[in-house]
DNA sequence: ACTTCGGTTCTCGCCCGGTGAGAATGCCCG
DNA sequence: CGGGCATTCTCACCGGGCGAGAACCGAAGT
């Protein structure tokens, strides 16, 4: 009864990413024995995994407090994760132009494999992105300004398969529950070439989107702002028009690198 | 003949990290195939890996292009890294302020285990930081400026032991070579208060460092900053004098933070 | 110096599950 | 409809991961 998927095989490096995961949870990092705990493993079954991680740098050893902390290597790897999505320096400046002139949190969003994903962010103190909303965030596409954007920008095939695979997850009461609902929001985004997007993710945050197209006209990226639902109303128009300037910048920065950017 | 430490046991995970690192060392990802030849793996065991390497987010399968790519569990788990290496705001807004009073690229570094680790960097376009010393760098401290700080505030029975684990790599012809002249130097160093380091790491970038210190007065830390060579010396009394006050500056930061930092 | 006590490593059979060749499936492109 | 490529499946073999227990080690405590 109901498909069980746990079993995938490689059970050891299961393991050892839910030992990763483990340490990475605490702030100060964990004994041996607390992760034999947490991850319910007898100690020298622990102390294998721990070994191999560390001298793979994944983990270091903090041995003056007998504790087991992440290691160097993930930087490592979060850095070259960074050059694969890859958001080229040009554009990086127009985010915070962007991010400046409009006086909010900028965002730059893009198609990755299977999923619509945030390449790029500039915030700061007084204006704050959308907490969950950092560099890698992949979800709800529905429920986002820049993901009404790129969702907009795929074919009907395409986009049925996407919504299949996600659903529509509820995350405030003014989320968009229904496809049809949905796609009337598309068409509108189409028409408008912009998305809006009220406390739909966020209560007490809204959003505006504009897409960023290559040459070929396909919508291959999203410029995006977030801002306190207070100010939506009377900031919007503004920063709109100020959307639309920074995404066709962006357009054509993108063309001016190397090999043009495809969608999914 | 000669010691062999290939095998530590965990075949499956190591070549799970190792398949990572192949990944992440192509700029756009690498399908199964090329995985395999670089693996020199049968290519069903590839697919195994990769598939629970997607399941857990540590990859991403590019449908589009057939092609694999790092996952943003990655960029996770080097937040959570970022979370436990712990620069309060407080400190590098004090680093800020020292990149941009001082002109220079400016560091903050800390013992973390074993190692003398980089905790923070500020640096700009027209001031970079040397290359490989962002975040996480934890190599050659007798070869740079906050690693002579910090090997100075060890006392000699920890400094052989460190010494010994990292030997003294020779970076540039300016490297220090012996155990001698080093505890030469760093003797200086505790005199003056100012660690230099000129060429040693890498030839046409000079730095200077100063020590940040807890309530007990142990050496917790360091600033430092670096600069093109031919500016050192009409510019390092300055620098100097900047250094020792905001590493005081840092000090009372730590201090007015909850648990005092303690040292190796 | 002797003991205690965590932390860490080692030993050693058992047998689970990772392995790889090969075939099957599915998909895209012509 | 057919060929080529990516991906998954099947299956038998046996390497190596597993866990209990003991040994080792260094750091207090008495």
């Amino acid at each position: 009864m109901g498909r069980n998927d746990a079993l995938t095989g490689m059970g050891s490096v299961q393991k050892a990413f839910a030992l990763l995961d483990v340490v990475a949870a605490d702030e100060r990092g964990l004994s041996a024995k607390e992760i034999a705990a947490a991850l319910e493993m007898p100690l020298p079954s622990v102390y294998r995994l721990l070994k191999t991680l560390v001298e793979s740098r994944h983990l270091v050893h903090l041995k003056d407090q007998s504790r087991y902390a992440l290691g160097y290597k993930l930087h490592a790897l979060d850095a070259s994760l960074h050059r694969q999505v890859g958001t080229p320096s040009a554009v990086a400046r127009l985010v915070l132009e962007l991010h400046s002139r409009g006086d909010a949190a900028a965002y730059y969003a893009v198609h990755r494999g299977d999923h619509v994903v945030v390449a790029h962010v500039v915030d700061s103190p007084t204006r704050r992105r959308i907490t969950p909303m950092g560099f890698g965030f992949n979800d709800a596409a529905h429920a986002t300004a820049f993901g009404k954007i790129l969702l907009a920008g795929m074919d009907s095939t395409q986009r049925r398969a996407f919504l299949a695979r996600h659903g529509l997850p509820s995350m405030t009461c003014n989320t968009i529950r229904t496809v049809e609902e949905l796609e009337r929001e598309l068409h509108q985004v189409s028409e408008g070439g912009i998305a809006f997007e009220r406390e739909e993710f966020m209560l007490g945050s809204s959003c505006l989107g504009a897409p960023v197209r290559n040459a070929a006209g396909q919508i291959v990226g999203s410029v995006a702002v977030s801002m306190d639902a207070a100010d939506f109303d009377q900031r919007s128009a503004w920063i709109a028009t100020l959307l639309r300037d920074t995404a066709d910048k962006v357009g054509r920065a993108l063309r001016a690198t190397t090999a043009l950017p495809q969608r999914s």
